[in-house]
DNA sequence: GCTGACCTTGACCATACGGTCAGGATGCGC
DNA sequence: GCGCATCCTGACCGTATGGTCAAGGTCAGC
């Protein structure tokens, strides 16, 4: 009776139950927000009974923190590729590259992060004033160094950098819209790369960095 | 005991409560989303029973859909600026301008909207197919002959207009996020003109209108 | 193969929710 | 000032939700 593909030691399994349990709530929690959500539609997703959802996340809260910070692991990691350029055409071109490849693969996460933002932050808040603060404090003056290199234009640093967020998100959080004005279709390859390059094409030029 | 300010007859009174309640929903939706919402907190909010809100809408989805509805009429007015112009420079930026504005003042209003899309828009697709499709059908056209006629670089429209959206949105929408890495303030009069000014000059720029 | 820690789950509970309704208040048209 | 349609609302209802629990299963270490 029991599974052929279930070999596993109870750690592997517990890992790996708290996987499906994540990837579960975090399309159902995108897909419903915190409110519409239910932990019996999580756990019907996730093809367990309820109250084992309970087991390895005691409350409904506890698992959605944990698809937050999830989402702003991946976030962040993104940001990496902005220090490793020495240019803004470089830096930032391949920041657009990296969020838009992320709205790409995880448009669930994506709008879980947007509404938990929109929702005013009841559970990221500290990471909003302290790592995102400084992460965005650094990149702020990386392109205050470029201005002043005269690698680009004197843009405001703050809103360069909303621009960007905005932008890459869009195409996750307002994928729906996307999709409904392309016929319905979810965009190909080719739109996807058209994406990229038109994005790139109009901040590259309007920051005067191509 | 009754009001010194209600002279109102009983269709002024109508009104005015339709309004009361519409407006206390948007509130109340944009903060807590669609599922996180209560028809007791709207009522509380709008200072009124909630049987009375019953008595307006009957029911919960109805009272949502005539706040999506009004919202996407706000948002479609703004859309005029875009026709009225005879060039990119002064079309697109007046555009930019309205609808920064239009985030300034109806920051809840964009955020039920957002979230709508976000969850599929269960209750406005047929806008988006409709409505939505045709005037973005027109701007591309209106986007294309701009281009033929050499007044702006040959950008993708649609990605043009997402751009736009984007960015002005994502000031209501991550509104929140802007106040916290703005030392939790919300932006001054003067941060707001800097941040029409930055967007317009990097779109205008980047699409090579200026 | 025994034991104890870990895991699983159906049944259950208290609460909060959207929605209803009957009965009373109010104000308009005559 | 009367009658009637409209408006208002406290009390109530069925349901669905987040969360609990006790009883049973399973597996690693000895």
């Amino acid at each position: 009776m029991s599974q052929a593909s279930k070999p596993n030691s109870k750690k592997e399994r517990r890992q790996e139950n708290e996987k499906l349990i994540l990837a579960a709530a975090e399309k159902v929690f995108a897909e419903a927000g915190f409110g519409g959500a239910t932990m019996q539609l999580i756990a019907d997703v996730a093809g367990l009974p309820k109250a084992n959802l309970h087991y390895y996340f005691p409350t409904k809260e506890s698992l959605y923190r944990q698809v937050v910070q999830n989402i702003f692991q991946i976030w962040l990691q993104a940001a990496d590729v902005f220090d490793a350029a020495d240019g803004p055409q470089e830096g930032i071109g391949a920041y657009i590259d990296a969020k838009m490849e992320i709205s790409r693969r995880h448009p669930a996460g994506s709008k879980v992060w947007a509404s938990e933002v929109m929702h005013r932050a009841p559970v990221i808040q500290d990471y909003l004033e302290t790592t995102l603060a400084e992460w965005t404090e650094g990149r702020i003056a990386v392109i205050e160094r470029w201005i002043e290199e005269g690698r680009m234009d004197a843009i405001d640093p703050r809103h360069l950098l909303y621009m960007l967020w905005a932008t890459t998100q869009h195409y996750a959080d307002f994928g729906h819209q996307i999709d409904t004005l392309n016929a319905g279709q979810p965009l190909s390859d080719a739109q996807w790369e058209d994406a990229k390059s038109s994005v790139k094409q109009i901040i590259l030029r309007g920051i005067g960095a191509m």
